[in-house]
RNA sequence: UCCCCAGUAGCUCAGUCGGCAGAGCAGGUGGCUGUUAACCACCGUGUCCGUGGUUCGAGUCCGCGCUGGGGAGCCA
């Protein structure tokens, strides 16, 4: 059971209870024994009454199940309940007593029954299932569903084991910005920052939304070891595709004296954690998943969690996509990038598990990617899952000053628009590795959900800003 | 940005060859002694996405636009 309530003593609100602290559905539910006379406060997810009695199933946000409210007639607390509607909320005191019914194990016989808020007969949501499309049209009530509910428990839990597993391994989480000047950190168009009138005069040059906190970690990861960031990224680009917004949340690791093994096994340890955490700590949730959007989540969850994944180069991996009976819609050529359709085989079609490929070609990677000894490739991965494709991309950094300074000038780039950044190669520079993990595609892969949209409070992507 | 598909009641959808706008669910009213998305009976529901055109007549055919979805590119 979880630790009182912390308003439980500070409440201003008026409730019938005479004092008692209010109880979460949780922990009612997951009660040994009997817990006498409680509170509850919730949303009504439906109401059946009868003549001499009815019951209220009322969800407090708390976990996926519904507490079953029992109020006899004749009683004031009867006629309240059999007057509700869907959506309405309430509050209930009564005994928390062994439910004589089928279906569960714990009922509240009702003594009082308190509207708080009434909801008329237009609210939106039945009880029904409801397509996603319609529900994305009503985002700020969505949460109230069984598999949205669901599905914001398992983003908050999986943004705490995030913070939890890096923090237990010493590291430290690194508040980079989200307004920057640099306006070429290697990645997709910018969002400009403007100040009302003054503008652009506000900073004294042109400000954008950040693409990727990594530039600026690096600073940290070569003063305080093993750092990263967890937080927003925004992307201009016109991508009208179910895997991309233009506001999404990214883990960005970057480990000090690391080399791009340790960069693998770093993400690969980091994803199957959270497949694991998510199969058994949030079976409950999970399992509206199984039910209604995949059948063979679970299997594939275990997958993630419980087999190594796959490790190919990128030479591997053209050789395989080469000889691949498959036809690719996209021609499979060394030096060319790899398409979905590719990354899709690999995991999904040739190995059926998590694919890391590594040591890409430098003409299609950035300037901060560490050069190999072959001059041809770069110490780049991509972690590829099932479904989602790419969810983790990384490299270990060039940290030799010559090598990283000719990069820049055969891309064009002008060093002194870095110099704070080349400044770390020249003051005491050592090997370092990092990626970043996309976390609305790890929500993707843990739930099966197929859509961005769905797994995102209040999504961004181009022509839509609706809440 | 490109290609494809869709838009009809609050929701999910049907609507034949161009000829009076339909069903289920939700909602309302009543009934029902333990229900589980309860059940039974009865009741209401429309800018057929918008706009222009073809036609005696358009939900239906054609043009343009808007919105949503699927796929591609870009990427996380």
């Amino acid at each position: 059971m979880s630790p009182p309530s912390f308003f439980a003593e500070s409440s201003t609100m008026q409730n019938q209870g005479q004092g008692i602290a209010p109880v979460r559905v949780k922990d009612l539910l997951s009660a040994a024994a009997p817990l006498g006379r409680v509170l509850v406060r919730g949303w009504v997810r439906t109401v059946r009454d009868h003549k001499d009695f009815a019951f209220v199933e009322v969800n407090d946000g708390s976990c996926l199940k519904n507490l079953q409210v029992v109020a006899d007639a004749p009683s004031a607390a009867y006629d309240t309940a059999a007057a509700l509607s869907t959506g309405a909320a309430v509050e209930v005191a009564g005994d928390m007593v062994a439910s004589p019914g089928k279906g569960q194990d714990w009922e509240l016989r009702a003594e009082t029954v308190v509207l708080v808020g009434a909801c008329p007969e237009n609210y939106p949501l039945q009880k029904k299932r409801h397509s996603d499309e319609f529900l994305r049209s009503i985002a700020h009530l969505r949460p109230r569903t069984n598999k949205y509910g669901a599905l914001f428990r398992i983003r908050s839990a999986m943004a705490m084991a995030i913070h939890q597993f890096l923090g237990e391994r010493g590291f430290l989480w690194v508040h980079t910005p989200i307004i920057t000047s640099s306006d070429c950190e290697g990645a997709g168009e910018l969002f400009e920052v403007r100040a009302g009138s003054r503008g652009e005069d506000f900073f004294g040059k042109p400000a954008y939304l950040t693409v990727s906190g990594q530039l600026a970690v690096e600073m940290f990861c070569l003063s305080l070891g093993n750092v990263y960031t967890f937080g927003p990224a925004f992307r201009a680009e016109d991508s009208n595709t179910s895997r991309h917004a233009a506001e999404f949340w990214m883990v960005e690791p970057e480990i000090a004296f690391g080399d791009l093994a340790q960069d693998m096994d770093l993400a690969e340890a980091l994803v199957r954690h959270l497949a694991e955490t998510v199969l058994t700590d949030l079976a409950e949730d999970l399992s509206v998943f199984t039910r209604f959007v995949d059948k063979t989540l679970e299997a594939t969850l275990a997958t993630v969690a419980r087999e190594p994944f796959a490790r190919i180069s990128y030479t591997e991996a053209v050789d395989i996509l080469s000889r691949a009976m498959a036809k690719f819609q996209f021609p499979v050529e060394w030096g060319r990038d790899l398409q979905s359709e590719h990354e899709r085989f690999l995991t999904e079609v040739h190995f059926k598990k998590p694919v890391i490929v590594h040591d890409w070609p430098l003409s299609i990677k950035p300037f901060y990617m560490r050069v190999n000894d072959d001059e041809k490739t770069v110490a780049a991965m991509d972690v590829l899952v099932p479904r989602v494709g790419e969810i983790v991309g990384g490299s270990q950094r060039e940290e030799r000053l010559g090598v990283l300074l000719s990069r820049m000038e055969s891309l064009g780039m002008n060093p002194e628009d870095y110099g704070w950044y080349v400044d770390s190669r020249r003051f005491g520079s050592v090997p370092h590795a990092g990626f970043g993990l996309g976390f609305e595609r790890l929500l993707m892969l843990v739930t099966g959900v197929t859509n961005i949209r769905d797994v995102v409070p209040y999504p961004r992507t181009p022509g839509s800003i609706e809440f």
